[in-house]
DNA sequence: CGGGCGGCCTGGAGGC
DNA sequence: TGCCTCCAGGCCGCCC
């Protein structure tokens, strides 16, 4: 569910609720998660440990530990398709679907909502996280200065695979799912079934900029909300108003009002133009 | 090895 | 009203 801008959302509105907190508590109320969650590794590393930042890669956040003087800490958080993050008081009823709750110092509690249960939820020492399994393999981040349009190119050298998922690859670019890679097509004029290695220069040019614009502008705009996505504050993005193709099978298209097709890719819907998008 | 697909889950929408 | 099927923003691991 969530991409890049949804997840960038969630770090933003999580860290003044979460800066400087400790974490005294921890709960965990169905381990049955995307990968099961160990209850004695998340109390581990997190019990006792005071939040220093929140990053973000590719769709995941990493929340900080400082557990001086003992070894600093990494918990990590992967929302899947319908994970949320929320604050709310201790003794507040639990809303259905929370999984794991952490207690912090300040009568308040971190709660993990998944409904469908596709993200995680783990702890580890900082030291570990370049080798973690679910981090060592990830691609370029795409809104990194370094991440350029030749960059991407040389990744797709020789690959025969459709430009589509290749953009969805989280091994050559991370944060970009279903909705921002038929977006960012559509903006790029390039059609989702091209093959990712026969991309001309100048379109991967026109790719890597549409891509960048378009993760930029939806982060500003606070995401995708369809459904379930909302920030650690409960607030909706306002992305959905703005998107040309995603999820508008029959309607016109934007810029020359053919009506927008699907097919299907990697068991996925892709939404596209079969006017403005050539292969 | 690259590429494609099934499976993990719940729940909402739509057809009958 | 209920029952059925299809579909959903991610990602791993298996297969060829």
């Amino acid at each position: 569910m969530p991409e890049l801008p949804e997840v960038e959302n969630v770090r933003r509105s999580l860290l003044p609720h979460l800066a400087g907190r400790s974490i005294e508590k921890i709960v965990v109320r169905e381990p049955r998660l995307r990968w099961p969650v160990d209850r004695r590794g998340l109390k581990r590393w997190t019990q006792g440990a005071r939040v220093d930042s929140i990053r973000r890669r590719a769709k995941y956040l990493l929340v900080d530990l400082d557990r001086t003087p003992r070894q600093s800490a990494v918990l990590m958080i992967h929302l899947g398709m319908t994970g949320r993050v929320g604050l709310a008081p201790v003794g507040k009823p639990l809303e259905i679907h929370t999984h794991v709750v952490f207690g912090l110092d300040n009568g308040r509690e971190l709660r993990f909502v998944d409904p469908r249960r596709f993200g995680m939820v783990e702890a580890f020492a900082a030291a570990g996280e370049l080798d973690h399994p679910r981090l060592a393999h990830l691609g370029l981040e795409p809104l990194e200065p370094s991440t350029t349009a030749a960059a991407l190119a040389a990744r797709a050298k020789g690959r025969t695979a459709p430009i589509k998922s290749f953009l969805m690859d989280a091994r050559q670019v991370v944060g970009v799912g279903n909705i921002y890679a038929c977006e960012a097509l559509w903006a790029a004029g390039i059609h989702p079934q091209a093959a990712a290695g026969r991309l001309s220069r100048a379109r991967w040019e026109r790719l890597t900029r549409s891509v960048q614009e378009l993760l930029s502008r939806a982060i500003e705009s606070g995401g995708t909300t369809f459904r379930d996505y909302q920030d650690a504050d409960g607030r909706r993005g306002e992305f959905a108003a703005s998107l040309a193709v995603y999820g508008r099978e029959g309607l016109p298209c934007p810029a020359c009002a053919k009506p927008v097709r699907r097919l299907v890719q990697g068991g996925r819907s892709t939404f596209y133009c079969a006017r403005c998008q050539r292969v």
